[in-house]
RNA sequence: GCUGUUGUAGCUCAGUGGUAGAGCACUUCCUUGGUAAGGAAGAGGUCUCGGGUUCAAUCCCCGAUAACAGCUCCA
């Protein structure tokens, strides 16, 4: 018997034989038309293929991730399918489903570029009217090499390579049949609206070292009114780009002439990261960290012997001459070798671990150009950078202090959107790490039980680690939903090892400390660039450059309104005062697009009791009260805001 | 770094092989107002840079450069 389990959580029985689509069909036409795909036992099924044995079956549809898989991949084909009418003899790679849509990569004898999108779709909307079927096929290993060894398509040729012996499968659409796993939909018809979104460059295999062939990406729905729903939320994710908005609010820019990659800050964002540097030094205070201040270059030795001039030094920033011979500094391209010295300066005794040196690090570091992107990806940043150095016997409780240190942050910003990554090394390509196995497995089962003693739901990656550590990464969304990592926390024997750092232990012999390096917030500027896209630019009270606005009705108030700004900021309650010759209706616009989250108004009947009238961003008239009563509301909203640190457990 | 797209006023963007345009912002003047755009005048450009084609290039071609999308990379 085949248990089916149905979208809506029902379950019923059928005898084993069928193929998941017949079962559909003898519930509903009408349900069958709208399964996309399914799964036996957990495993992605052909809805075309009979199920045999016993088991249990699932069917998915639009609103599932399953479903929609097999509705991209199918569209993919569909894709390649108009590709190959279009673009005769033009060569496939390969075309897979990804989160939102899907891509093909191809090797045209004609170049395909952003221009002929139009013309593919026209062919993949003709193409699916006609309502192709996904016919399935199973042949040799052999025999499906010869076929594309005829058609002279190495990129198959190599996939098929790779493949374990035994049957592949080959799907066919219409005119187009690929080497394919599958699962399909049953047949084009349900593919209602097709948008190509982008072309651009992917290398064969993922290998900079070989042929680039163009991808295509794509996205399909099964109506119309999906995929206008879906561009609207392209749009809207548009005006939250930090790059824009930072633009828009002057808070930093990239000026060619000092260079790619190196933003400066300007007044306001200044203000901004100043504001978010004092939040957290005071939460780090509060856990025993000590602010240092180090030089922006070192020796070349210090890199040397941390090991990051050997794995980095050719393709960092060329050193720094002085004039004396053979003396070569480095812009620093992290703090770890600093803080080191900064350890040693004098003998460390186990009485006074963990020792906890904090700073706000700027450092360099030579991207690729087309790795530059914004504030995310940039040449110079600060990291808020700490390095702990602790006896072995702390190591997981100081990991669990940082862990309440990130969770902390990210819960006073309202980032509750994060993935919690833990990075292994790649345990079948150990050269590109340095130290020691017992030190690797101390670090990472370190990290591994701290991470699951907080409850931390994580995905493991491995060969994600550092070159010198395991780590336990932070990783946000940004508004088009790219991935990026804030917060990290890494476990380090080796630094340690290389600068021969040592404390006196009870038993007056020297012992080896272990350090974590971490930085919750990542990078200043990172870290500024998702929080943009994720308030679209509207900040918390306490964060926000411009708390409030005082408007005088006309010039006649503006002394006034002087008067009220100086209260206001004595108050700490960070105001200006838009005096401008305008209407206060225009002044009321400017204002609220501005997003300042405080808009005051005074006029001939506020000065004459002595009050103001209050506007909030975006709730509109809040009516007319006294000074006090604001000021007062102001502080309980932001003492709301940020809670007390260790609330969060 | 690779592939592709783009570069015109402070910003957002039209436009053309024959001396360059709009809206916003800016300056000045009028207006002195009650919760999302009051009115008028003015100023502002080596059309990214360097070559080439042409009688003539902002426009066509080549190269550089920067930004954007993706790939690759990310201490």
């Amino acid at each position: 018997m085949i248990k089916i389990t149905l979208p809506d959580g029902s379950i019923r029985e059928v005898a084993a034989g069928s193929t998941a689509l017949q079962i559909a069909q003898s519930i509903s036409p009408r349900f069958a038309s709208e399964v996309l795909s399914s799964t036996v036992n957990g495993e992605l099924w052909d809805i075309q293929k009979p199920i045999n044995e016993d088991s249990s079956l699932k069917l998915h549809k639009w609103d599932d991730d399953k479903g929609k898989l097999a509705f991209w991949h199918s569209s993919s084909h569909l894709m390649a399918a108009a590709l190959e009418q279009l673009y005769p003899g033009i060569k496939f790679g390969i075309g897979p489903a990804i989160e939102s849509g899907f891509y093909y990569d191809v090797d045209s004898p004609t170049p395909i570029t952003e221009g002929d999108l139009a013309k593919i779709e026209q062919k993949m909307v003709e193409l699916a009217r006609q309502g192709q079927t996904f016919v399935r096929e199973d042949i040799s290993k052999d025999e499906a090499m010869r076929r594309y060894t005829e058609k002279g398509d190495q990129y198959k040729c190599e996939l098929i390579e790779g493949l374990e012996d035994g049957t592949i499968t080959f799907y066919t659409n219409g005119g187009y049949t690929d080497l394919c796993r599958g699962p399909h939909i049953a047949t084009t018809s349900i593919i209602k609206a097709v948008k190509l979104t982008s072309v651009a460059g992917a290398y064969w295999r993922g290998d900079e070292k070989r042929k680039m062939l163009t991808r295509i990406y794509g996205i399909t729905f099964p109506k119309k009114s999906l995929l206008d729903e879906y561009l609207v939320l392209l749009e809207e994710a548009k005006k939250r780009d930090h790059r824009k908005l930072g633009k828009e609010m002057e808070l930093f820019y990239f000026s060619p002439k000092v260079g790619q990659g190196l933003p400066m800050w300007l007044p306001k964002g200044a203000a901004l990261r100043e504001r978010l540097e004092n939040f957290l030094r005071n939460v780090q205070k509060q856990y025993g960290y000590e602010q240092v201040i180090t030089p922006h270059i070192g020796m070349k030795e210090l890199y040397v012997t941390s090991g990051h001039y050997a794995k980095y030094g050719k393709d960092s920033f060329q050193p720094i001459h002085t004039p004396n011979e053979d003396e070569e500094f480095l812009l620093k391209p992290m703090n770890c070798p600093h803080h080191c010295e900064i350890y040693k300066f004098k003998p460390r005794s186990y009485k006074d671990l963990p020792v906890r040196l904090a700073e706000f690090g700027t450092v360099y570091r030579y991207e690729m150009s087309g790795e530059l992107h914004g504030l995310t990806r940039v040449r110079g940043f600060t990291q808020d950078d700490a390095h702990l150095f602790c006896r072995p016997d702390q190591l997981k409780d100081e990991f669990k202090k940082v862990i309440d240190i990130v969770l902390y942050i990210f819960k006073t910003l309202k980032f509750d959107n994060f993935t919690a990554q833990i990075s292994l090394r790649d345990p079948n390509n150990r050269e590109k790490y340095i130290g020691t196995d017992e030190n690797w497995e101390k670090a990472e089962t370190a990290i591994i039980e701290a991470a699951a003693e907080k409850g931390l739901n994580t995905v493991v990656e491995t060969g994600e680690a550092a070159f010198y550590g395991p780590k336990l990464d932070f990783m946000v969304r940004d508004a088009i939903g790219r991935k990026w990592q804030l917060g990290t926390i890494q476990v380090d024997y080796n630094l340690p090892e290389r600068f021969d750092l040592t404390y006196k232990g009870s038993d007056d012999k020297d012992h080896r400390p272990v350090m974590i390096h971490r930085a919750p917030f990542g990078s200043m500027e990172r870290f500024v660039a998702v929080l943009l896209e994720h308030t679209a630019g509207k900040f918390p009270l306490w964060l926000t450059p411009q708390q409030a606005v005082v408007m005088p009705i006309s010039e006649k108030f503006n002394e006034y309104a002087q008067k009220v700004a100086k209260l206001l900021n004595n108050c700490d309650i960070r105001t200006l005062v838009d005096d401008r010759n305008e209407k206060i209706g225009r002044k009321v616009r400017d204002n609220e697009l501005a997003k300042v989250p405080l808009l005051v108004i005074v006029g001939e009947k506020e000065e004459a009791e002595n009050t103001i009238s209050v506007r909030v961003q975006g709730q509109g008239d809040k009516g007319s009260m006294s000074l006090q009563d604001f000021t007062a509301m102001v502080a309980q909203k932001v003492k709301e805001e940020i809670s007390k640190i260790g609330s969060n457990n």
